[in-house]
DNA sequence: CAAAATAATACGATCGTTCGTACTTGTCAA
DNA sequence: TTGACAAGTACGAACGATCGTATTATTTTG
């Protein structure tokens, strides 16, 4: 019972790795039973569809996001202190991934391509949104923030720096590229006090 | 020598439609062929390597890009005015393209696959970024904009804010994104008055 | 007619998937 | 305690399709 689910882990781990590197649409069944040293029809038969594969790798990625940027996160102090916690988090969790975070790219890549790994994919984007959004909410309540700010307004413009740092890190090699981000940071909160 | 050249074009237009829709490393050579109704060989001769194809879809995206974003936008009265119109005219062409921008995803796509196609992309990338940058420098030179600023900053700031509309345009479907996007450009602006 | 442009055909490799088959477990009746 | 049996797990081989590319023919054009 338990043989196979270390191998599912051992799989979804080489799998996370490798969508950062080429991208969810091109990690390919035989390359996969390749880094993993298995045979393409013993990795297959622990999904029975490259779209489960896919969808499988995407919430365990969801899972472990949630563990290693949200979760710690949320222990820091409500307000400004979590938000800048929330992006540290972030950035080490795009950075620590080959080639960036796979969220990202994966959005991209099914951006014109329905199906359930799009829905799947849209469904994390909206929660990760709406998370962004609840630690507004929390800034506003310890008094942070001001009281009549736009939730969704903020969501969208933190969310647009991580997208420009994301871009910056992965393509661009600028060495100041996280002071550019924090610089941003501050002066997007600071419209918020 | 005139036939050659129009085949090409209507190929390159093919590609790039193709190109937004399932990105630049998911475009086939075989369907690339089914859809403008030649034969794989027929259109792999116009190119000698799906490498060469994708530079020159590049190529063509940024001819395109050039045109329809830059151009237009050096038209406008320096200053703030013309920085609302490029950032205008960047989202027409991302509105435009099916899939929204090929440079975008494009450079996910490769941000992590080493050869000719990413340094294209890179240098292509780097050419956007100097346009931001002497956009800016033209707005302080008409007075919109103070002397101090940092010039990679506001580039960085602009950039972002385009990613995250085009990932809220082109991911999730909501109606205000255009709103945020203003708002957020309006206030991004504001800090460098 | 020569040259340029396109097609036909074929290549080895790899794609996602299926099938039959081993080898390992754990369960339960004898 | 053993033996039979089911379930779980992995493998090799093979399927038709498609990948990028090369060679060779055919058509179209100037």
């Amino acid at each position: 019972m338990t043989k196979g689910k270390d191998t599912k882990h051992m799989i979804l781990e080489a799998g996370l790795d490798m969508t950062s590197k080429v991208g969810l649409e091109s990690v390919t069944i035989g390359a996969l039973a390749k880094a993993t040293k298995m045979s393409k029809s013993g990795l297959f038969a622990h999904f029975q569809s490259k779209e489960n594969l896919q969808i499988e790798i995407l919430n365990y990625a969801a899972h472990l996001f949630s563990e290693s940027v949200i979760v710690p996160a949320l222990m820091a102090e409500a307000g400004i202190p979590r938000i800048k916690a929330l992006v540290e988090n972030w950035i080490r969790w795009a950075s620590e991934l080959t080639g960036g975070c796979i969220f990202v790219s994966a959005s991209t890549d099914f951006s014109d391509r329905p199906g359930k790994v799009r829905e799947v994919l849209l469904q994390q984007q909206n929660e990760w949104i709406d998370c962004l959004q609840r630690i507004a909410q929390s800034a506003v309540r310890v008094g942070d923030f001001r009281e009549d700010i736009d939730y969704d307004q903020f969501a969208f413009e933190l969310y647009s720096l991580l997208l420009g740092f994301h871009l910056y890190y992965t393509m661009l090699n600028e060495s100041e590229t996280r002071k550019h981000q924090e610089t941003a940071l501050d002066r997007l909160m600071d419209n918020y006090k």
